[in-house]
DNA sequence: AACTTATTACGACTAAACTCGTAATAAAAT
DNA sequence: ATTTTATTACGAGTTTAGTCGTAATAAGTT
């Protein structure tokens, strides 16, 4: 089901694609801002970062006077199913069960996610059948 | 609640360590032989590899003959759960429930599968309060 | 003891991701 | 028009993981 991107981003062109997808397009600039504050990282090495991800096809930008301002080419959604695939496979052994329980039992949760889950569950239920 | 190695296992790491958990102790001759199966590569890389899973006290050896039996030296569920605590946060900004049903919604879940969830989420509602 | 073979040990090469410094450019300010 | 400033472009260095070839070692064989 999950999508195959040709490539799948690395670390920290995920930081950049959560940023992009939470806040919507960004100079470099703020960017920058942004990830300045969780880590030591100079700006040009941002940019660099970007400009790959623009060449790769995670990113496009369109010029506003000097700078670009650049946005999420690739959707969060398929992103994510993607990565997940990936480490579903290598670290589960593909048992989306396992991974769900594991999940679930390792963290809180609370009633509302519970409640939400219980909605999943009758529904993936009855489409079995 | 995942308890945090000093470091994480490598993909291919974690192809060694996979097939010991499964398996059980072996020595270098049989895990290339495992692995060849599944992708070119040379002896002398895996013994490389596990030489160096030794070295990070991912594994432990004793020498047998001319030949050293490598034992995982770290358990199953722990660096199942400190990669999952790594790539939760990375790519599901921590949401335990999130990646949960999106792992249930792509895949198949057979009816079995379905009970235990029931059960888990049960034991977790009752937890809770 | 010399020879063959199985295995380990070691070092070096490659590739990818990440990082940053410097140069080039273009806009804005004087 | 010249200077300053913001931004981009480029190239190179660093690190980590992965790969493999060759040398050393130790066991077994003749």
């Amino acid at each position: 089901m999950p999508k195959q991107q040709p490539t799948q981003p690395t670390a920290s062109e995920l930081d950049v694609l959560q940023l992009l997808w939470d806040r919507g397009p960004l100079p470099v600039k703020e960017v920058h801002a942004a990830l300045s504050q969780e880590r030591d990282i100079v700006y040009t090495t941002v940019l660099k970062t970007m400009q790959v991800m623009f060449e790769r096809g995670f990113l496009t930008r369109e010029s506003a006077g000097r700078k670009h301002i650049y946005a999420a080419a690739i959707a969060k959604e398929d992103t994510q199913n993607s990565l997940l695939d990936t480490f579903l496979n290598k670290t589960f052994g593909g048992s989306a069960k396992a991974l769900a329980m594991r999940a679930l039992g390792n963290y809180q949760t609370s009633q509302q996610d519970i409640d939400e889950l219980k909605a999943l569950i009758e529904k993936l239920e009855n489409k079995d059948q």
